[in-house]
DNA sequence: ATCCTCCCCTAC
DNA sequence: TAAGGTAGGGGAGGAT
């Protein structure tokens, strides 16, 4: 099957007469917009742009009248509700079935186009929102440790270590000073995370130019299984946007034929495809004329007519960082941290597994158990200044490019200091330098990571009845056994940070005891500071340890879905409204507010609990906070306290639903996942960034690379696999604007299934399946751009 | 209902 | 310069 996300105008390759029919009337209905945005005044500000919409039943303004206004100003309209493409549906009002057909969409009244008009800007479509809940919202009611160590592969490049670090730390320690001290950004959970796609959130920039991304993708699937070989059929790919795109995905069957019952994905893909009834279009690079384009989509350079990937490429330095260059995947591994961070995942699920196989299952389940959460604060950041005196007043950033000022890298990781300016983890380097002009930049260290996780987990599972590694700088551990629980039925009265006892129980340590203890052993090993949450949850675990960053510690004082932990998690807004609560760290004391200095200030703001937002919650991420946003206006948990589990579950799902209806009390019954067990399921390699092709040559060769690369790490776990998917993106025609560099820009994404000819690792097999696979799409090798997935 | 497949989303 | 990877939960919607 072809898949494609985006807005393609062919998108719904669906099949048949009823198929043909709709996408007729699509062209037809697209070439009129194009009409209609040709006659529109060249000047009117294109405030639509990327918002694509249908109307439903009759509306105030007339709908060709919406339909202007949405067009002329760069906004596409569909006729029919094509669910993949449309961004918004407009409707005065729904009927019950068409509410719950529209559950997933953003509805907005007519009057947001037209209230959107009047400002000559966008106005935020869920303040016009035709589903919005009414009132009901605002209710105020309310051991064997020596084992541990990774098998380092080949070699980490170390970057530039010693050349860039001696000369940016050392070199420089004189005109900088690093800080240790933080200001309290911890609070925000929101590094800015990336976005695999093509995201609105990337940083509020729009991509302007092409980025590519490849990706193969093998799922594991169990060894016995015999599958017949996914011959590519051809499809064409049709007017489409510009950009091609691709990825293949393999499912892996476990060479233990035992493992992955086969859950034989394969045999979805049995049958074979027929290709799409769509005229090839041949890779015909595209100029794009193709309907659907909203103004402005002049390409920018009109002076230039090569085509964007030959334009870029013909940069020197963008050839030699780009795909077209041998050992270009190779090279890109050993620098990518992201590939790193998932690495070392896996390795060190697999570690923790197997040292924990032997030892009986201490506990997990028990009512009464006591979880500590343990995350390094800012990991990369303090490994840069551990033991460099001169760096710790300094607000610095881990980031590729330390050397010229013009970089504009993604910092992984920045101190605290570096926070107190709003700098966050993921954020690119030109803003946060224009938000913190003195930012010193330094060089990754990935193999000093390794050597201080592996430190870390060392302590960890000295303390461990069961242990789940997270990541490289963080970890679950369950401590029911040495811990003495303080949070049982009756509600505790006190909690808080550093909860002194002196309690000497042999066996049951005071959690705030223990806490010390962890955070002084850490810093012991390994000279960084990590922070340490206490709860009898996860979710609460994990909210404490946010609450006690940076370089500190917090023990949850109340069990879960009591009215303390309500009023815990609801932070500021109960000590406001309650002022009879006795939980408040800041004591009233320091209130000559006017006398404080702004480091007080900052202080006393780090001291108090902070109220949580619904984005603090493990697995609420931004499209989830935006849902709650647009349809409950819930910002806080003490707010999501406020909504029914009914609706919550209406809006984002059964399990989400009931997950936020518990989280937001503090209630979590999932247990530690120690990774005893389940074997894994698919493995996948993809590389987004850098994918530029000239010729099929060079795809092949890419390919080929990626192939050895899920060969590689097949061999590794011993599995073999038979189901590939493919993934492919292709560069959208039209789009102006900037993105990263080499970046794989505004793309449309493909995927497409297929069977290996037997459960297999090896290279040559699977690239030319891959091959196969991508060649269906018949693309533009001009347009490729990431995600060659296997 | 339940299962399956193809995504989207999330986390570090 | 720059290195936007990757596994797994879960939802939508069609097949069974
Ligand atoms: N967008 C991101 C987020 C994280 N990381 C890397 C660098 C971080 O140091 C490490 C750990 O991630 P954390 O989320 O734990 O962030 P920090 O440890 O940097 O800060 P803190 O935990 O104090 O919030 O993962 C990254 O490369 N890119
Ligand atoms: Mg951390």
């Amino acid at each position: 099957m072809e898949r494609e996300r985006e807005d393609d105008p062919y998108e719904a390759i669906e099949y048949g007469d009823f198929g043909t029919y709709f996408r007729h009337k699509k062209q037809k209905l697209q070439l009129q917009q194009d009409e209609i945005a040709a006659l529109a005044p060249p000047d009117l500000a294109q405030i639509f742009e990327g918002i694509v919409v249908y109307v439903n039943g009759y509306t105030d303004p007339p709908i060709h009248e919406i339909r202007n206004m949405i067009v002329q100003r760069g906004g596409e309209f569909r006729q029919y509700l094509s669910k993949s493409s449309i961004t918004h549906i407009i409707a005065s009002n729904l009927t019950q079935a068409k509410m719950k057909e529209f559950r997933n969409y953003k509805v907005a009244r007519p009057d947001w186009i037209v209230e959107s008009v009047k400002a000559n800007k966008l106005l935020p479509w869920h303040n016009f929102n035709t589903l919005r809940i009414p009132g009901s919202l605002h209710r105020l009611e309310s051991q064997s440790l020596t084992s541990l160590s990774f098998t380092r592969s080949p070699s980490i490049p170390q970057e530039p270590p010693s050349a860039v670090q001696a000369a940016s730390l050392a070199g420089s320690a004189s005109n900088d000073t690093y800080s240790a001290s933080e200001i309290d950004a911890s609070r925000d959970p929101t590094t800015e995370t990336h976005q695999p796609s093509p995201d609105p959130l990337d940083d509020g920039e729009f991509f302007t130019e092409d980025l590519d991304l490849d990706q193969l993708e093998l799922q594991l699937t169990p060894p016995n299984t015999i599958n017949n070989t996914g011959v590519a059929s051809y499809v064409k790919e049709p007017l489409s946007d510009t950009p091609l795109s691709g990825h293949e995905n393999l499912n892996v069957l476990p060479t233990e034929s035992a493992d992955l019952a086969n859950t034989d994905r394969a045999s979805s893909f049995r049958s074979p495809d027929t290709p799409p009834p769509i005229a090839p279009t041949n890779g015909t690079v595209s100029i794009d004329s193709s309907p659907g384009i909203p103004h402005g989509v002049i390409a920018a350079d009109v002076l230039d007519t090569r085509h964007p990937t030959l334009i870029e490429l013909s940069v020197p330095w963008n050839r030699l960082n780009s795909s077209v260059l041998p050992g270009f995947v190779e090279k890109f591994y050993q620098s990518s941290r992201l590939h790193y961070l998932s690495t070392w995942k896996a390795k060190l699920r697999e570690i923790t597994a197997e040292i924990q196989k032997d030892k009986p299952r201490l506990s997990s389940i028990s009512k009464d158990r006591v979880i500590m959460h343990i995350d390094f604060d800012c990991f990369f950041a303090s490994v840069a200044t551990r033991g460099k005196p001169e760096l710790q007043n300094r607000p610095i950033a881990v980031a590729h490019g330390s050397g010229g000022s013009t970089s504009n890298s993604e910092i992984a990781s920045c101190n605290y200091l570096a926070r107190g300016f709003g700098v966050k983890n993921g954020m690119q380097l030109l803003k946060a330098r224009s938000l913190c002009p003195d930012l010193l930049v330094v060089p990754y260290e990935f193999r000093e990571y390794e050597d201080i996780s592996i430190e870390f987990y060392k302590i960890l599972l000295s303390y461990a009845d069961e242990l789940q590694a997270v990541s490289i700088d963080e970890a679950l551990v369950d401590v029911t056994s040495r811990c003495r629980s303080t949070w049982g039925q009756t509600e505790n009265t006190h909690g808080g940070p550093g909860n002194e006892n002196d309690d000497n129980d042999m066996t049951q340590t005071d959690p705030g005891k223990l806490a010390e203890r962890v955070r002084e052993e850490i810093f012991q090993a390994t000279g960084c500071h990590a922070s340490v949450g206490i709860a009898p949850n996860i979710l609460l675990a994990k909210l404490s340890t946010k609450r006690a960053k940076p370089h500190g510690q917090y023990i949850w004082p109340s069990a879960p879905g009591t009215e303390q932990t309500l009023r815990e998690l609801r932070g500021p807004v109960s000590l406001l409204s309650s002022l009879d609560v006795e939980c408040t760290p800041s004591s009233d004391s320091d209130k000559d507010s006017q006398s404080r200095t702004q480091d007080a200030q900052v202080e006393e703001r780090q001291r108090a609990p902070k109220e949580f937002s619904v984005k603090d919650l493990p697995g609420v991420g931004y499209k989830t906070m935006q849902d709650l946003q647009d349809r409950f206006s819930v910002h806080t948990l003490y707010e999501l306290q406020q909504v029914s589990k009914e609706e919550l579950q209406r809006i984002c799902g059964m399990k989400t639903g009931e997950m936020l209806f518990n989280s937001c009390r503090g209630i979590d019954d999932s247990t530690l996942a120690s990774d005893r067990e389940k074997a894994r399921q698919s493995v996948s390699a993809e590389i987004s960034w850098g994918v530029r092709f000239e010729n099929q040559e060079q795809v092949n060769i890419f390919l080929q690379d990626l192939s050895k690369e899920v060969s590689k790490r097949l061999k590794e776990i011993d599995r073999k696999a038979k189901s590939i998917v493919m993934k492919v993106m292709k560069r959208k025609e039209y789009v102006h604007g900037h993105w990263k560099h080499l970046g794989h820009g505004p793309v449309d994404q493909f995927a497409r299934t297929g069977q290996l000819p037997m459960y297999t690792d090896d290279p040559e097999i699977i690239a030319k399946e891959a091959r196969n696979l991508l060649q269906y799409f018949k693309f533009d090798v001009l347009d490729l751009r990431g995600k060659f997935n296997f």
